[in-house]
DNA sequence: AACTATTTATAAGA
DNA sequence: TTCTTATAAATAGTT
């Protein structure tokens, strides 16, 4: 959607990848807020930019999406389901791996400031800079 | 973008609202595919549908997106940072929250059909679809 | 599940 | 880098 159609590939002028980056992370934030909103759903997202700077999006907060996701699995936890002990042992490992994704996250959400006009003409969802 | 302008509320008609879901959940995970495509970023996205079915996508893999935090925060994970202790019992909370999130997105995995074609005409990312 | 009339997003350009 | 605008792309209402 622009003066051109372009290629889906790796933009390769850093300076236009930067700018497109920049322009499409939004509008993708804007669209996850618009489909939380519609259809009242709830949207988490983390994205790291090609400078490998991370930034997310959370409606309504990234804490309380995860608080629903705890409380569901809670509920079938009892027992052991079949998928048996393999995926358990996996569990650990990816939860260890994103204590830091909710580290950054978390460290980030209080910066989150250039970003404060599309919180307002959005709702109540949380756009997060980057450190 | 349609016949219509619509407004930015949660649309009442049961159906229409599951439609909308539909499409828009699609057009979210294509565009969060071009934003990884063409910029060379990383992005992981988790929605949980207004029947609270959880839908998740994730480039180039939930996985190794993690990973690639894991090491980030490893590197700077002696002598434990100013923020403090209340982080610390923070994170370890919420990583326990995640532990849901990651066992539903696993297992979804395994489910993934029919968002194949899009699949085929993205790239190497994965869509997932709910249980 | 398909089809368009329209609205949006955005690639270039200023 | 922020704003503009021509054009591509997403999608609301329809069939």
């Amino acid at each position: 959607m622009g003066r051109r159609k372009i290629k889906m590939e790796q933009v390769q002028d850093t300076n236009t990848k930067q700018v497109t980056f920049s322009k499409r992370r939004l509008g993708l934030f804007k669209k996850a807020s618009e489909l939380a909103t519609l259809c009242n759903a709830e949207v988490g997202i983390v994205v790291f930019s090609p400078g490998n700077k991370p930034y997310s999006f959370g409606k309504p907060d990234f804490d309380l999406i995860a608080d629903r996701f705890k409380n569901e699995s809670e509920e079938s936890d009892s027992g052991e389901t079949s998928s048996g002990r393999k995926r358990a042992i996996q569990e650990k490992k990816i939860c260890k791996r994103l204590n830091s994704i909710i580290e950054q996250t978390e460290a980030e959400k209080k910066e989150a400031e250039d970003l404060q006009k599309w919180l307002e003409s959005a709702d109540e969802e949380r756009f997060n800079k980057p450190i």
